[in-house]
DNA sequence: TTTAAATATCTAAATATTTCGATGTTTTGA
DNA sequence: TCAAAACATCGAAATATTTAGATATTTAAA
Protein backbone atom coordinates (compact mmCIF):
# COMPACT_ATOMS: atom_id res chain seq x y z
CA UNK A 1 0.00 0.00 0.00
CA UNK A 2 1.35 3.31 -0.67
CA UNK A 3 1.59 5.79 2.06
CA UNK A 4 -0.01 9.40 1.25
CA UNK A 5 0.79 12.02 3.16
CA UNK A 6 -1.73 14.69 4.68
CA UNK A 7 -0.20 18.66 4.71
CA UNK A 8 0.62 18.08 8.41
CA UNK A 9 2.78 15.29 8.38
CA UNK A 10 4.65 17.19 5.49
CA UNK A 11 4.71 20.09 7.50
CA UNK A 12 6.41 18.09 10.67
CA UNK A 13 8.50 16.19 8.34
CA UNK A 14 10.05 19.46 6.97
CA UNK A 15 10.66 21.07 10.06
CA UNK A 16 12.15 17.69 11.71
CA UNK A 17 14.50 17.87 8.74
CA UNK A 18 15.73 21.65 9.40
CA UNK A 19 17.87 21.47 12.15
CA UNK A 20 21.31 20.30 10.80
CA UNK A 21 22.05 17.85 13.87
CA UNK A 22 18.63 16.04 12.97
CA UNK A 23 19.56 16.41 9.14
CA UNK A 24 23.21 14.47 10.08
CA UNK A 25 21.40 12.25 11.89
CA UNK A 26 19.48 11.03 9.19
CA UNK A 27 22.19 10.90 6.77
CA UNK A 28 24.41 8.89 9.58
CA UNK A 29 21.29 6.18 10.03
CA UNK A 30 20.66 6.04 6.01
CA UNK A 31 24.30 4.90 5.59
CA UNK A 32 23.24 2.14 7.86
CA UNK A 33 22.40 -1.56 6.02
CA UNK A 34 20.40 -2.15 9.50
CA UNK A 35 19.78 0.13 12.57
CA UNK A 36 21.94 2.23 14.80
CA UNK A 37 21.98 2.24 18.12
CA UNK A 38 20.69 5.45 20.14
CA UNK A 39 23.93 5.53 22.29
CA UNK A 40 25.71 5.36 19.14
CA UNK A 41 24.34 7.99 17.34
CA UNK A 42 25.13 9.96 20.40
CA UNK A 43 28.23 9.25 20.49
CA UNK A 44 28.97 11.72 17.09
CA UNK A 45 27.42 14.87 18.37
CA UNK A 46 28.54 17.30 21.26
CA UNK A 47 25.47 17.53 22.35
CA UNK A 48 23.86 16.87 25.95
CA UNK A 49 22.48 13.19 26.19
CA UNK A 50 18.55 15.32 26.96
CA UNK A 51 19.30 17.35 23.98
CA UNK A 52 19.97 14.27 21.52
CA UNK A 53 17.26 12.80 23.58
CA UNK A 54 15.30 15.88 22.17
CA UNK A 55 16.26 15.47 18.80
CA UNK A 56 15.61 11.96 18.24
CA UNK A 57 12.06 12.20 19.43
CA UNK A 58 11.36 14.19 17.13
CA UNK A 59 12.68 12.23 14.02
CA UNK A 60 10.76 9.39 14.98
CA UNK A 61 7.33 11.87 15.71
CA UNK A 62 7.65 12.95 12.50
CA UNK A 63 7.77 9.35 11.44
CA UNK A 64 11.29 9.80 9.93
CA UNK A 65 12.32 6.75 12.00
CA UNK A 66 11.41 3.48 13.67
CA UNK A 67 12.37 3.09 17.39
CA UNK A 68 12.45 -0.10 18.84
CA UNK A 69 13.69 -1.14 22.49
CA UNK A 70 16.49 -3.93 22.80
CA UNK A 71 16.94 -4.37 26.70
CA UNK A 72 18.15 -0.67 27.25
CA UNK A 73 18.96 0.09 24.74
CA UNK A 74 17.24 2.13 21.51
CA UNK A 75 17.68 0.74 18.20
CA UNK A 76 16.84 3.43 14.83
CA UNK A 77 15.88 2.38 11.41
CA UNK A 78 15.06 4.75 8.85
CA UNK A 79 11.08 4.79 7.59
CA UNK A 80 11.51 4.25 3.81
CA UNK A 81 7.75 3.84 3.49
CA UNK A 82 7.47 7.83 5.15
CA UNK A 83 10.68 9.13 3.04
CA UNK A 84 9.69 7.76 -0.53
CA UNK A 85 5.96 9.00 0.87
CA UNK A 86 7.50 12.61 1.34
CA UNK A 87 9.90 12.41 -1.45
CA UNK A 88 6.73 11.60 -3.47
CA UNK A 89 5.36 14.48 -2.31
CA UNK A 90 8.40 17.09 -2.90
CA UNK A 91 8.52 16.36 -6.09
CA UNK A 92 5.23 16.18 -7.10
CA UNK A 93 5.26 20.32 -6.22
CA UNK A 94 8.23 20.26 -9.06
CA UNK A 95 5.97 18.10 -10.95
CA UNK B 1 22.82 19.65 -15.27
CA UNK B 2 21.93 17.91 -12.41
CA UNK B 3 21.69 19.67 -9.63
CA UNK B 4 22.95 18.28 -6.35
CA UNK B 5 21.97 20.23 -2.90
CA UNK B 6 24.33 20.29 -0.20
CA UNK B 7 23.13 19.84 3.85
CA UNK B 8 23.03 23.54 4.28
CA UNK B 9 20.35 23.84 1.28
CA UNK B 10 18.80 20.77 2.15
CA UNK B 11 18.22 22.45 6.04
CA UNK B 12 17.32 25.84 4.58
CA UNK B 13 14.68 24.17 2.52
CA UNK B 14 13.24 22.30 5.06
CA UNK B 15 12.63 25.05 6.79
CA UNK B 16 11.30 26.33 4.41
CA UNK B 17 8.62 24.06 4.06
CA UNK B 18 8.17 23.41 7.98
CA UNK B 19 5.22 26.26 8.40
CA UNK B 20 1.81 25.56 7.29
CA UNK B 21 1.53 29.28 5.49
CA UNK B 22 4.93 28.36 3.35
CA UNK B 23 3.73 24.76 2.26
CA UNK B 24 0.42 25.81 1.34
CA UNK B 25 1.60 28.74 -0.79
CA UNK B 26 4.09 26.02 -2.72
CA UNK B 27 0.56 23.61 -2.72
CA UNK B 28 -1.11 26.63 -4.49
CA UNK B 29 1.47 27.66 -6.92
CA UNK B 30 2.63 24.36 -8.11
CA UNK B 31 -1.13 23.75 -9.23
CA UNK B 32 -0.58 26.54 -11.80
CA UNK B 33 0.52 25.76 -15.34
CA UNK B 34 2.98 28.93 -14.86
CA UNK B 35 3.05 31.62 -12.15
CA UNK B 36 0.98 33.22 -9.88
CA UNK B 37 0.99 37.10 -9.15
CA UNK B 38 2.63 38.20 -5.18
CA UNK B 39 -1.05 39.58 -4.85
CA UNK B 40 -3.07 36.81 -5.74
CA UNK B 41 -1.40 34.78 -3.02
CA UNK B 42 -1.70 37.16 -0.46
CA UNK B 43 -5.09 36.94 -1.12
CA UNK B 44 -5.64 33.55 -0.53
CA UNK B 45 -4.49 34.57 3.69
CA UNK B 46 -5.38 36.18 6.37
CA UNK B 47 -2.28 37.25 7.12
CA UNK B 48 -0.64 40.98 6.99
CA UNK B 49 1.19 42.14 3.87
CA UNK B 50 4.44 42.13 5.52
CA UNK B 51 3.90 38.80 7.09
CA UNK B 52 3.48 36.88 2.94
CA UNK B 53 6.30 39.11 2.28
CA UNK B 54 8.52 37.52 4.75
CA UNK B 55 7.27 34.01 3.97
CA UNK B 56 7.57 34.52 0.65
CA UNK B 57 11.06 35.78 0.91
CA UNK B 58 11.97 32.08 2.59
CA UNK B 59 10.67 30.74 -0.12
CA UNK B 60 12.63 32.55 -2.77
CA UNK B 61 16.11 31.95 -0.28
CA UNK B 62 15.48 28.58 -0.17
CA UNK B 63 14.99 28.59 -3.99
CA UNK B 64 12.02 26.67 -3.99
CA UNK B 65 10.19 29.97 -5.99
CA UNK B 66 11.98 32.08 -8.57
CA UNK B 67 10.36 35.64 -8.20
CA UNK B 68 10.40 37.83 -11.19
CA UNK B 69 9.54 41.30 -11.33
CA UNK B 70 6.76 42.37 -13.86
CA UNK B 71 6.16 46.19 -13.32
CA UNK B 72 5.04 46.95 -9.75
CA UNK B 73 4.26 43.32 -9.57
CA UNK B 74 6.23 39.77 -8.90
CA UNK B 75 5.60 36.67 -10.18
CA UNK B 76 6.73 33.45 -8.45
CA UNK B 77 6.96 29.66 -10.36
CA UNK B 78 8.05 26.78 -8.97
CA UNK B 79 11.76 26.13 -8.82
CA UNK B 80 11.41 22.32 -10.42
CA UNK B 81 15.28 21.81 -10.26
CA UNK B 82 15.61 22.69 -6.84
CA UNK B 83 12.11 20.77 -6.11
CA UNK B 84 13.98 17.27 -8.06
CA UNK B 85 16.90 17.54 -6.50
CA UNK B 86 15.28 17.73 -2.98
CA UNK B 87 13.16 15.33 -3.46
CA UNK B 88 16.56 12.79 -5.02
CA UNK B 89 17.84 13.87 -1.73
CA UNK B 90 15.04 12.66 0.79
CA UNK B 91 14.41 9.11 -1.61
CA UNK B 92 18.47 8.89 -1.12
CA UNK B 93 17.60 8.84 2.62
CA UNK B 94 15.01 5.80 2.38
CA UNK B 95 16.97 4.31 -0.34
C1' DT C 1 3.57 65.39 -11.47
C1' DT C 2 0.66 63.48 -8.17
C1' DT C 3 -1.56 59.56 -6.46
C1' DA C 4 -2.27 54.92 -5.60
C1' DA C 5 -0.94 50.02 -5.98
C1' DA C 6 2.43 46.44 -5.09
C1' DT C 7 6.04 45.08 -2.56
C1' DA C 8 10.05 45.48 0.89
C1' DT C 9 12.12 46.68 5.20
C1' DC C 10 12.37 47.88 10.09
C1' DT C 11 11.03 47.38 14.83
C1' DA C 12 9.02 45.18 18.48
C1' DA C 13 5.97 41.87 20.70
C1' DA C 14 4.40 37.15 21.01
C1' DT C 15 5.51 32.54 20.47
C1' DA C 16 8.31 28.45 19.51
C1' DT C 17 12.62 25.97 19.53
C1' DT C 18 17.02 24.63 21.24
C1' DT C 19 19.89 23.44 24.84
C1' DC C 20 21.39 21.93 29.30
C1' DG C 21 21.33 20.22 34.04
C1' DA C 22 18.82 17.71 37.29
C1' DT C 23 16.13 14.02 38.12
C1' DG C 24 13.20 9.86 36.99
C1' DT C 25 12.54 5.15 34.89
C1' DT C 26 13.81 0.77 33.22
C1' DT C 27 16.91 -2.92 32.61
C1' DT C 28 21.18 -5.42 33.08
C1' DG C 29 24.89 -7.34 35.62
C1' DA C 30 27.55 -7.76 39.85
C1' DT D 1 19.25 -6.51 46.09
C1' DC D 2 22.15 -2.71 44.45
C1' DA D 3 24.76 -0.06 41.24
C1' DA D 4 25.34 1.46 36.83
C1' DA D 5 23.98 2.04 31.92
C1' DA D 6 20.65 3.78 28.62
C1' DC D 7 17.17 6.59 27.87
C1' DA D 8 13.15 9.98 29.02
C1' DT D 9 11.20 13.97 31.16
C1' DC D 10 11.01 18.44 33.46
C1' DG D 11 12.19 23.24 34.16
C1' DA D 12 14.52 27.20 32.79
C1' DA D 13 17.59 30.08 30.05
C1' DA D 14 19.14 31.40 25.49
C1' DT D 15 17.97 31.92 20.87
C1' DA D 16 15.13 31.94 16.69
C1' DT D 17 10.82 32.50 14.30
C1' DT D 18 6.40 34.50 13.42
C1' DT D 19 3.51 38.30 13.14
C1' DA D 20 1.83 42.98 12.63
C1' DG D 21 2.11 47.95 12.16
C1' DA D 22 4.61 51.76 10.43
C1' DT D 23 7.18 53.41 6.90
C1' DA D 24 9.97 53.26 2.53
C1' DT D 25 10.52 52.18 -2.39
C1' DT D 26 9.19 51.47 -7.04
C1' DT D 27 6.14 51.70 -10.83
C1' DA D 28 1.85 52.60 -13.31
C1' DA D 29 -1.96 55.43 -14.21
C1' DA D 30 -4.70 59.55 -13.77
Amino acid sequence: MITELNSKQVEKISKALGDPYRLQIMDMISKRKDFMQCCEVSECFNLAQSTMSHHLKQLVEAELLVAEKEGRNLRFTINREICEAYSRYIARLGF
